[in-house]
Order: C-alpha cells, then sequence, then structure tokens
DNA sequence: TCATTATGTCGTATGTTTGCGTCATAAAAC
DNA sequence: GTTTTATGACGCAAACATACGACATAATGA
C-alpha cells in the first residue's frame, strides 16, 4: 500500500525535505537554533511546549534530514543548524518553485 | 494529544504549506501542471501511477493549501496552478530560510 | 430516456506520525 | 561507589495519512 517509490528520486527527496518542515514544533526548534547558537536538547524542550521525549524525537528526525548536527560535549549535546546544509535545502526548493513558475500559466477559463 | 495549536500562527502555516508538499505524488502533480498548462482529473491520473480516487484526494490537498485552483467547465475540471498563491508560498519558504541563514551560526565544537 | 463520460464522496484497511511515560546509560560531582 | 544530570531508546495509545473500490451525481450525446 506504499508507492512513495514509483515517483522519481527528486520529487522524493523533495517530500521528504518539506516533511522535514512540516510540523511547527521543527520549525519553532529551528527558529530556537537560529537565534540562540547552539544548545542542548533538554534547553529546548524547556523553549516548547512539548515533553523532552517528544522534542528528542524530532530533532532526531531534523537530524535525519539533516538540518541540523549535534556534537558530544561530555554529558551535553550541543544541536546547532548545519548551514551548508540548510543552504542546499533552500536551493532545492527555490529551483523547484522557479520550475513551477517558469511557464506563464495560462488562465483556465474557457 | 494534538498539540499543534500551541505553536504560533506563523510556524503552523509555514508547516501546513510544508506538509502539502510532503508527498512525491503531489510533488508530481504540480511538476504535471507546469508543464501542461490546465488539464482535467483524470489526466492526471494518466500520468502518474496512482488511482483516479486517490489522485482527487492528493489534488483536493493541494486546493485547500491554495497550491492550485480547480474550474468546471461542462462535465470537465481544468485544473491549474494558482501562480499568485505560489509566488506567496515561495516567498514564505524563502523568508524562513533567509532568517535561519541569518545568523552565522557559531561551530559547536568546544 | 438511457448510456456514457468525468468526476466527487464514502467507507474501510493499512501504515505512519505524534506524544508521552518509563527505563537504560553514561559522564561528572560528591 | 552512589547520586545527580543529561540524554537516548523502547513501547504504547491516539490521531492522521495513504490508497483504493464502489457508489453517487451530473452533463452530454445517441
Amino acid at each position: 500500500m506504499i508507492k512513495t517509490e514509483l515517483f522519481n528520486q527528486q520529487d522524493q527527496e523533495l517530500a521528504l525535505m518539506a516533511k522535514a518542515l512540516s510540523h511547527p514544533a521543527r520549525i519553532a526548534i529551528l527558529d530556537f537554533l537560529a537565534q540562540s547558537s547552539c544548545c542542548i536538547s533538554g534547553d529546548i524542550s524547556n523553549e516548547i511546549p512539548l515533553s523532552r521525549t517528544t522534542v528528542s524525537q524530532h530533532l532526531t528526525e531534523l537530524k535525519k534530514m539533516g538540518f541540523i548536527q549535534g556534537t558530544v560535549e561530555g554529558v551535553k549535546i550541543n544541536y546547532c543548524l548545519d548551514n551548508e546544509k540548510l543552504k542546499e535545502i533552500k536551493l532545492a526548493f527555490e529551483k523547484f518553485f522557479e520550475k513551477l513558475l517558469s511557464n506563464p500559466n495560462p488562465i483556465c477559463e474557457v
């Protein structure tokens, strides 16, 4: 019943990036990381209205898609944005929208 | 158990836009509409490997978020991209990424 | 009128995401 | 060595998404 693999690679990748951004908590986490340079997972769950467990899961998701990096420092983990990767993702979205808008779409009304 | 409403309006809206793009079928539909000016729902399900019912559902989703418009022409419905809305959405993503990248994030390593 | 064509809607099965409590682990402090 | 602190992993329940067949509707044409 799962059919995503029937679509082309590029579409699948863009969909995965979009999926990573498809929850307000993850947007909020990215915002927070952008503002506060680096921070640990515990800090973040103080800032957003979800449990530490849930925040941790969202962090894992963002890490999986490459939006953020986590570097271990003793007991703590410093999460921060992966700016290089973010630039790539930004570019991918831009290209997609450019492609959609490049064809001056005629008006549909008959 | 649903907590999205705890986040701010802007984050919620961006998340919804991202969600609309979070399935390769919907990316493929948008691509197809961009290439082929306008078309009917049946046309689209010939082009992508899903049933007409499922395509119809994805179209409804895209319409709900404003990516596309559908204008009725007799028995047929002409779906096409909503270019004005698309420009808005494009801008929203650009702004978001600009914000993330505007703070020259320090390196996390101690 | 009756069949055909184009399309939406409903119900339903299966799969995925979200959210959290609880437990496990591992460094550091005492 | 025991406690504290910071964190990930596991397991579960509720909610949501995906996919489709079957039915409903409504315009057109024979």
